[in-house]
DNA sequence: GTAACTGCAAACCTTTTGCAGCTTG
DNA sequence: CAAGCTGCAAAAGGTTTGCAGTTAC
């Protein structure tokens, strides 16, 4: 599962191209929403990959740190969890239930953020905003 | 620093009315914003209250289960934060230099849930919201 | 060849738990 | 007095770090 952008990447990024590293950043890219650093440990054994815990958060240290990951704390328990950085502005739908995410594309607080940088003299810079809710599954159970 | 209010309180929440729990309240309502356990531990101990961190954690605990305090994880860092439950909707203005907070009241999002509901089928029940920027001060400094 | 990366084990930090003793209603 | 709190110390997660050995460029 050698992926040749991930190697010009990297080489962009001025880090070096390990196995490991690959292996991340392909899961990462696959599962496309913000998962556990367990989660990413699993399936890198799970490919028969010979990884340990502390070098996945060791990679994903420096994936954030060149812009590359984003690693956001969910509001339920406090674990981290870590998505691939592609520069979309975007939130997510979160099941009480079942605990799914999908993302929400599009953003509501454009012109709010304008009117609350007037009102407080705050400069704002970015926000955070999840949505939660019973997905249609969870919710036909109720 | 014995307050009445708590006394009726928590008699109406059937929970016993111990020092620790009166303080730790007041405590909070003080605050009126998110804070860590930690903080709150060494604020009864300035107060010369006897108390230990686990304590804090179980009357915290009991005070969530009642619903009179809500437990949060903010984005940044991974320690939960508690604040009273005043019931009231609102949301947080953090700065990223200073890391102070600030209420804000309203909310921009009822339309957005709305059409959310519709577009994705979900029964959307809550959402979670905070701003980040530079405060005045901060800001000037840059 | 050397600077950077990895695995392992141990440390760390926040939070939880078990238990014996103490307090509140 | 009994039920339920508290303090202490130890355990339990998730995450970080030190170090010796390995790998990429």
């Amino acid at each position: 599962m050698e992926n040749l952008d991930n190697k010009v990447l990297f080489a962009k990024k001025g880090i070096k191209n390990t196995k490991q590293r690959n292996m991340t950043y392909n899961i990462l890219m696959q599962e496309n929403l913000p998962v556990t650093a367990e989660l990413i440990f699993l399936k890198l054994k799970e490919a028969d990959e010979k990884i340990s815990l502390s070098t996945v958060y060791r990679i994903l240290e420096v994936f954030i740190s060149k812009g590359l990951v984003i690693k956001r704390n969910l509001s339920e328990d406090n674990m981290a969890v870590f998505e691939i950085n592609n520069m979309e502005h975007k939130h997510h739908l979160i099941c009480y239930c079942c605990k799914k995410m999908q993302v929400i594309k599009g953003c509501p607080l454009g012109a709010y953020e304008k009117i609350l940088q007037e009102q407080t003299d705050y400069d704002i810079s970015g926000h955070r905003l999840e949505i939660y809710g019973y997905c249609p599954d969870c919710k036909e159970k109720k």
